[in-house]
DNA sequence: TATGAATGAGGGTTCATTCAT
DNA sequence: TATGAATGAACCCTCATTCAT
């Protein structure tokens, strides 16, 4: 499509073409270097050659080397977007949705895996951060489960618990199972995919038999 | 012979508790401002000052800025380990043994709140403190679950699922719940004492209410 | 292709000029105040200052305060090339061939005395410097002396002598020249130009009359 | 002869006795470790382990770091006292007389070497022990020496040479021995013992045969 | 007098950022 | 716009010296 475009336009998109890749792939450095070295062991340099570009170029995308945090902090929320799929999913069967939902979770932290590596440790330092990945990471799923938990509790689905703080509970679990992965837990990370399954079965149904006790 | 020698001995003990008081001050010093900045905003002077001795003192206890960290971490252990009446608990009924132990994680958390959000951070960027870190704060309890999970499927308790991930996710809920706290979210924090109630009810019975299914 | 673009590589080699300018700079600079004031008394800032530059540019020229010294060690090494024209007054009158030996050495001396004074004491103490002069100025000359001698040994013009102490002897003795210098001796250093012709007389003729004793 | 001293006079002097042994072990100490690891790099603490006394006992006998130095320095003065013998010796046969001298000073500085090695690279570097030491070990042997080759060339013994510069050629060669002898020269520590013999036949008979020219 | 912990000034080095080319 | 050398503030750590015990 864009061969149908004027020379002048065309050029200037190319332009910004190269501008946006070049930016990308400072930002794939940083995100590499940091998710290897951690934040502060990681310097511009290091970047500037990860990205094949010289110390300077990298303060003509971004402000400074903070900056490149919080942009990657974007990037990872763009990943993250909850997809609509899901939305519409939600009158099916409980478990389904749930289990659907989990695996969608449990998929995105896989993918997003060595941004979350960069950025986690500054996360708990910078408060500006912090607030930023609370937002995002932590209100945006729960005030889509929330209300979730909520219906299904009034309609009779559902024991009649605290539901913020079910909800906490299963954010948090999300976040613990990060945290693990990114420690390093093999055992965890063999049986990834298990996981969402294994979640669901225990919030819905317990850990005792159907028999119960 | 010492006993002949009070004088002596009693000064030698002195000294020996004004050292051993002032390494606290200093390892408590270095919490709180590790706490607050993170590790890396944080100075040796900033220690020193808050713990009102000089800079260079901090090296007559200490090898290195990061060998307070390695500190803090060896005092998190001694906190944290598990206590023998626990162990004794196994026998009483799964769900008051599995709240009792919740609980006590719970409280855990809490009181090394601080030392925690000292540590964590660089427990990500550090191969040595994540290996330390994992081997106390994930495996330990682990290694105590496990076992006492897996009694509960042989003697027909619990459906038989995959022991060790069941173990893991619950770890990792501890791990993540630690972790919100970190980041601050107010309605976890508020309601942290109802969370083990919940989080037995959810692990053993499930969400859905007895009529279940 | 460069030759179509002589403002590029008239750039590129201005800059370098520049660079190896500076690193000059540099050098000179630690040359200066290390002997004057010792390598232990002097810092880096006092280097940066001598030199004109702010401290962190002298780390794009050399990896450490002790670099410098090592830089400055091999520039003496090319100072002090033997140079070829002596090789090929080898065949000379054996006094003529002394006299000019032993000036162009006392000259490079002078010539050489501040860097010598910078390194020289660092020398005595680091295993890795006294190697490199030892080989540079001990051996260096040694190898080209000894045969000499030995071949003059041979040809009868000189007495059967232990050659290789000879060698050392006079080895040992522009080495005592030099500190003396460095000392401040003044009547030395007053006379420095008639050191050679005495040695020269001393080492072939003896301190006796010709009539002998 | 203690024994005969009144007990309080006896008491005191035990005192002063271990007073002055302890004063002797930190200043061996202190040539011990300067001359192993060079001053700069030597601590008090070094010192004082070495010594087996506290770090602060060393500073109840000597004011300062540097102190040690001077102290060393006299020490070595003290060592170094030419031997009356030596002055006796003045009216023998020239070749003997040298010879005697030669040896002697060999000696002195094989005694010395650690202690030198201890001081001479500060020697460069500070005024006040460069003066020291020129003064007592360059000057010291010269003012005894250049009177005697004085008054050989009177005697018609010796050339008419320049005494001044002759004596300092002389001084300059045991610099350099001394010197290359701590740069670890092997073949001349080997052969140290008949260094004086060539030394002296160099000095006063020249490299050439008897024969001559 | 001996001890050894406390002190704090000092210095080598790093590295985010700037800016001339 | 890209470059990469220059900058200099910042910081960890050392260690000579002091001094309370």
């Amino acid at each position: 499509m864009d061969r149908s475009e004027p020379s002048s336009t065309a050029r200037t998109s190319r332009r910004e073409r190269l501008k946006q890749e070049r930016e990308k792939r400072i930002l794939d450095a940083a995100a590499m270097v940091f998710a290897r070295n951690g934040y502060h062991r990681t310097t511009i340099r290091d970047i500037a050659r990860q990205a094949d570009v010289a110390d300077g170029t990298i303060y003509n995308y971004f402000d400074s080397k903070f900056d490149l945090l919080v942009a990657l902090m974007a990037q990872l929320a763009d990943l993250d977007r909850m997809p609509a799929d899901l939305f519409a999913a939600r009158d099916q069967d409980m478990h389904d949705f749930v289990l659907t939902a989990f695996a969608e979770r449990m998929e995105r932290i896989e993918q997003g895996e060595e941004m979350l590596k960069a950025i986690l440790p500054q996360v708990f330092v910078h408060e500006d951060l912090r607030e930023r990945f609370y937002q995002q990471y932590v209100l945006r799923i729960a005030t889509l489960l929330e209300p979730y938990i909520q219906g299904q509790v009034e309609s009779g689905h559902v024991r009649p618990v605290d539901v913020s703080l079910v909800t906490r509970l299963v954010q948090g679990m999300f976040v613990g199972l990060l945290v693990l992965r990114i420690l390093g837990d093999q055992p965890l990370r063999n049986q990834w995919d298990e996981v969402p399954k294994l979640l669901a079965t225990l919030l819905l149904d317990g850990l005792r038999g159907e028999g119960g006790a």
